[in-house]
DNA sequence: TCGTAAGCGAGACGGTACGTCGAGTCTTGCT
DNA sequence: AGCAAGACTCGACGTACCGTCTCGCTTACGA
């Protein structure tokens, strides 16, 4: 897995010590302890090497630098899981409720926008980040493909659109507001995304 | 304006050289520049005061930090621009065609996500944002009242969560992909959320 | 004076504020203080910021690198004192003594041998130290030359080499052995040095 | 030989793989080799063992730091070598000619004073340094001894001082000038030594 | 009109973190 | 055991900015 590690081959042993996996995974925990506590832009590698008992130089020989590390521990927090109860409208609601759980007890919503952030201006963390995301969305995209093949929603909608609808009012929740989501609005939110504004007749 | 700045009474004149108004501008000037140029992490007081001709103290003398002066240079650039034609389909879309113009046409799509991803960690920066961007999408919020007036859309609708639909997939397009939003995106977004994803009978 | 420093133009005030003097001094002591303690080879940058309370950045705009610092702080320790008593004999017995007296009261026993050991590898070193060597020796020259002119010593002598051969035996007692010169050995190598190792007739 | 190296006693075979002799002339002549091209201070264990083709582990082994390993590649350099021609004046020409020829032919010229420099503040550099030093004047007492017993010096004369004396101008030439010895000023210094700096009446 | 209080560019100041390098130790698999 | 390879902790390197602080000017006001 390790998707930002420098590792040149994984797996293949070569000569030396090898890596150790325990520094590997204190290093990660470090990380992520310290994004709770002091936020993105205020971690340093300096303190995580310090929490985790660990020189800097074991930390750049994995990471090229704190982006890729913080991406890495970010990837530990949990995505969209899948839920498949044979209702389109029931699969949305659980999903973005456990969701929306996961960003109000982890630091996933402190994290994520720090990331998105650094993303502009980053070529490197935007490739690294790009198959994190797509991954994490993949079961929104599974729950609407289900739909379309029961006949709950139309059969020529762009089911890329049609997911930015849904999780864009948790996205301008977390960007523009504070960052906390109440779980009540999300059933509004998914019964708005599903009928529409307009007045039904 | 200058909302952010540290003069304890505007206007009130007390003894000594005044402060210049050129120079105000050209920190401001500057620091778009850099924003545009290395984004907002790489942004350093020290680089706008070079490239402003002024010196570190005149900066800090005005803001106390590099935040509340990239806001105040981000405020430079366009929001919303209010559009009244009587209709809210055709409103909405004009006015996420221009807005969608200014993020891909000025440095917006750049900054904001930077400004955004700060924000979570630094409740200063977070107090100053929250007008800025209210102030932004207020004319978003008044379309959307006239709408309702005119009985285009539940009266019973929260407009909030109204107005989270419609930008939610301009967000997720900034924040979660390229960046740069396709204009040909957009009106099938707004009927989107106007008819939801449900098909018609 | 600072022959060691990076001051382009020494004396002229630029713009900006000013070098500190108490600073500069600081910063002496402690790397003389530091010399004593632990010697040259483990002196840092670093423990010479912390002694002085000073910000690494301020050693290093003053001087490149830990070499040049060392001698000027090396500078400030006592060299040859001119003696002048009409005889030469009593002119050089009197000077090594308080020569020795200082090598044995202060760090130039302990410096002097790091800084020669560096110069064979660092040409900038080499130059540096060159001026500050020739100064030092210069009184010794000119009791030489005083007894050259009173007829004492022969007129065709290369001083030079006289020179070598009256401070020779220090130079090996500091370098090939322990370092500490015991005055008491003084005396009989000026007088071996005056008449030479064959018996007079 | 390898008086520095840690083996309990040489010679004595145990269990298990021997120490290849290979790498030990390796390391020391890749030590000898980094010496000339970068100096003592610039010399790293890394260095050498990449230039060896040895693994850092297999010098530690051998030698307790770079310390130790420095002396004895330094002991692979030639010293005086003696000459006994029945003659004093003779016998120190000859000598330090060669040994001159060898301090600028050979790295020994830049080794000394850099090992010289940091046995000041090395207990453990200089007790190592010591003997070989001691080693290494010897055949100059032989002379002198033998010219004592022929009459040629004078029969009270401290024969420490008298060496100090002749190899005296040797060490002010290579430690506070240039490293490199003209060898025509050889013979005018043993001259000066032989018969003192007055007039001969 | 002239002093004086503040603004100004410049840049030194004490700090903190950066990313790199080497020391000396430890852990692999192979010989 | 020895050995090459290379990861490990630790600590210093020299650099870059931080936000603060003098400097010697300049600028407009108010006495």
């Amino acid at each position: 897995m390790s998707f930002a590690s420098l590792e040149p081959g994984a797996g293949i042993q070569g000569a030396g010590r090898p890596r150790s996996e325990e520094v590997h995974q204190a290093i990660l925990d470090a990380t992520l302890a310290l994004l709770i506590e002091v936020g993105f832009s205020a971690l340093t590698v300096e303190g995580v090497a310090n929490r985790a008992g660990v020189g800097k130089a074991t930390i750049y020989r994995r990471w090229s630098s704190k982006l890729p590390l913080v991406i890495e521990a970010f990837g530990q927090l949990p995505g969209f899981e899948p839920v498949d109860s044979g209702d389109l409208e029931t699969d949305l609601k659980q999903m973005l409720h456990r969701y929306v759980d996961a960003f109000n007890s982890t630091p996933l919503g402190t994290v994520l926008p720090s990331l998105v952030g650094e993303r502009t201006h980053n070529p490197e963390l935007a490739s690294l980040f790009e198959p994190v995301m797509r991954e994490r969305r993949q079961p929104l995209f599974d729950a609407l493909q289900r739909a379309v093949e029961r006949g709950e929603i139309a059969r020529d909608l762009d089911l890329e659109r049609a997911a930015d609808l849904i999780v864009g009012p948790i996205a301008v929740a977390l960007f523009f507001r504070g960052g906390k989501i109440n779980p009540k609005r999300i059933d509004p939110v998914v019964e708005l995304a599903l009928h529409g504004l307009r007045p039904r007749k």
